[in-house]
DNA sequence: ATGCATGAGTA
DNA sequence: ACTCATGCATA
């Protein structure tokens, strides 16, 4: 089969709105050499596009169940094959296209990779390797009332970036502690980074957008 | 599948 | 202190 996709040929590009994937510009100072220069990517790797890596992300999941494996064997595979072992986590928001447009382009290589072997494997016994060592006292995932997490969004939408004060207000406003109040506002930006938000399939936006631009100010307490 | 959390790297 | 990649714990 190829990839049709059937009729979710979307985007038509994300250059319009909806798809802004997390584009960095690293035009910083990346490499620091002095007079020699050396560097230029000429391998074969090219980037993909979001479009690309939808419809791998699509054919990996398939392919994935077809074979009759988990996304905890998958992520536990990549770490016996190549040592980088991911989560149960981590395998099904790529499939997802819930993480980074960034994040999504360095796991499709291994992916890929993987999905070749499991495919091409003729009974490739591939030993288990665990390496466990966490004593770490992880903090109980704090449960965030509905009605506050509400009241969390609509700060959000007004001040994405709170300061350290607006943070500490808020959290005792909300009567929590600041930090979760800090970690709540960091994931949900990232959240916002996302390759396909949530429930939000990109429509074309014939009108609004003019020349507004909503300037994100923060003000008031 | 997702929410809250950790930690490394960076500005 | 923030971003980013990642995951334990939980819904």
């Amino acid at each position: 089969m190829l990839e049709h996709g059937g009729l979710t040929p979307p985007p038509a590009a994300a250059a319009g709105q909806g798809l802004h994937p997390g584009l960095r510009g690293e035009a910083g100072g990346e490499h620091g050499e002095l007079g020699g220069h050396h560097c230029q990517d000429h391998s074969d790797e090219e980037t993909p596009t979001s479009d690309e890596l939808e419809q791998f992300a699509k054919q990996f999941k398939q392919r994935r169940i077809k074979l009759g494996f988990t996304q905890a064997d998958v992520g536990l595979a990549l770490g016996t094959l190549y040592g980088n072992v991911f989560s149960q986590t981590t395998i099904c928001r790529f499939e997802a296209l819930q993480l980074s447009f960034k994040n999504m382009c360095k796991l499709k290589p291994l992916l890929n990779k993987w999905l070749e072997e499991a495919d091409s494997s003729t009974g490739s016994p591939t030993s288990i390797d665990k390496i466990a060592a966490q004593g770490r006292k992880r903090k109980k995932r704090t449960s965030i009332e509905v009605s506050v997490k509400g009241v969390l969004e609509t700060h959000f939408l007004k001040c994405p970036k709170p300061a350290a004060q607006e943070i500490s207000s808020l959290a005792d406003s909300l009567q929590l502690e600041k930090e979760v109040v800090r970690v709540w506002f960091c994931n949900r930006r990232q959240k916002e980074k996302r390759m396909t938000p949530p429930g939000e399939q990109p429509q074309h936006d014939v009108y609004s957008s003019h020349g507004v631009k909503t300037d994100t100010a923060c003000h008031d307490l």
